[in-house]
DNA sequence: TAGATTGTTAATCGATTAACAATC
DNA sequence: TAGATTGTTAATCGATTAACAATC
């Protein structure tokens, strides 16, 4: 580590896990070596961008050669924190939060011990093998139990303040799926998935982009044209 | 609106389901009237960048009074061209999917017209009263239909090829929920909604925001010291 | 060694913030 | 009119890109 000092962007911690997806196929696709331009390609970056971020945390490439695939994979796992796994709950076990429990069970630097819901039910979760208990048991199960990271799959409404009861057991970081804002300490990290402001932005985007053509195209023509984008 | 050529920046695009939001929020209270100070300090950002986010698309304010918040909400509903539905598609019906019917249903700016996974069932989605297809019957309903939004909650590996099969029937822009970074003609949209990235990003702010503060603290200490994040 | 490619410094670009004249 | 607050230009800040000396 170069500078453990100086605190990385979060534009550059953003883009980790990106890395490490990639290098995680190369290294699956058998390739060893790769030097920073090629990975620039394929990820359609610049090589002079994917140096300085590297160099936030360290000098893992050899000049002359490139980067070892695996190596590099294995810092950023590093770097990620990858070899712990916090623990973790969830709030709101609906339609969202039981889609999510898929997805987690997989996942590294995560462990789920304990889903929480209004109503709960003794249902118990295929993936987890951890039944829904009632957000009445939530602060006698984390002062006991010490979780570490919230999931809130919770109605906007109710967000807000579960998040505030939570830091108040502990809780040191969420994962936010809720539609609103958190307001919260400031040592309190939280990761937000907007799925309302993600799918607006697409609409947005969709809806500008086909403006643009018919304003560059001349627009006066009338009816629906077909486009074909070719590649 | 202002400068019809000049093409608004991202970072201001993912600002505006917020401001959105917000303004919603101010509406629902019964708030006639706000300011750029006022409302900065709602959202934790600066009134400078509200003042110039806005102007990006006109000047909706009023000078020494501020912006009707009722006349701004519309304006942005304007901006984000929530005044027509998107038809769009959801490739892959599997729990995620089927977690953001419910979502959807709800949704301004798009309208669900067809559901479609590898193995299609006769099950008739309680949300949209639609039937899931099989994959086969894209090319055809696609010509037919039109849609032009794709929802992608299919496994990575198959959502490249899936994607560029829709790109050549139609469609214009992907919510993307699978793990791969698509590759298309420029002219097409891509909303990504990485969670697994997402998760990483949170647990290294969880796990650095710790490392910092066991730092800062002198660290030998021992042991596990909670903490209770006062307001 | 010669060639390739890094690590790192300097230059550029873009986004955010500050300042203030215009104006309601 | 006086006070408040915008719209907009200028200054600052930060992130990305380019360049190149160091070095494998």
């Amino acid at each position: 580590m170069k500078n453990p000092e100086q605190t990385v962007s979060m534009p550059v911690v953003r883009r980790l896990p990106r890395y490490y997806r990639f290098l995680s196929d190369l290294k699956k696709n058998g390739i060893v070596r790769i030097s920073s331009s090629e990975l620039a390609a394929r990820m359609r970056l610049t090589a002079s961008q994917i140096r300085q971020d590297l160099n936030c945390f360290g000098g893992f490439g050899q000049q002359g050669y490139g980067y070892h695939v695996d190596q590099l994979a294995g810092e950023i796992e590093r770097i990620l924190y990858l070899d712990r796994k916090l623990p973790a709950i969830m709030v709101g076990v609906g339609n969202l939060g039981r889609a999510l429990l898929g997805h987690l069970s997989g996942a590294k630097g995560i462990k789920l011990i304990g889903l929480f819901d209004k109503a709960p039910r003794p249902v118990t979760d295929i993936h987890t093998g951890l039944e829904v208990m009632g957000v009445g048991q939530l602060e006698d199960f984390c002062l006991e139990n010490k979780p570490v990271v919230a999931i809130l799959c919770i109605p906007g409404e109710h967000a807000q303040y579960i998040a505030r009861q939570l830091a108040g057991y502990g809780i040191r970081g969420f994962w936010n799926f809720s539609n609103v804002d958190l307001q919260l300490p400031k040592e309190i990290s939280v990761e937000n998935v907007h799925l309302t402001d993600s799918i607006l932005i697409l609409g947005y985007k969709v809806n500008n982009r086909q403006e643009e053509m018919e304003e560059s195209t001349g627009s006066a023509d009338g009816e629906g044209h077909e486009q074909r984008p070719g590649e």
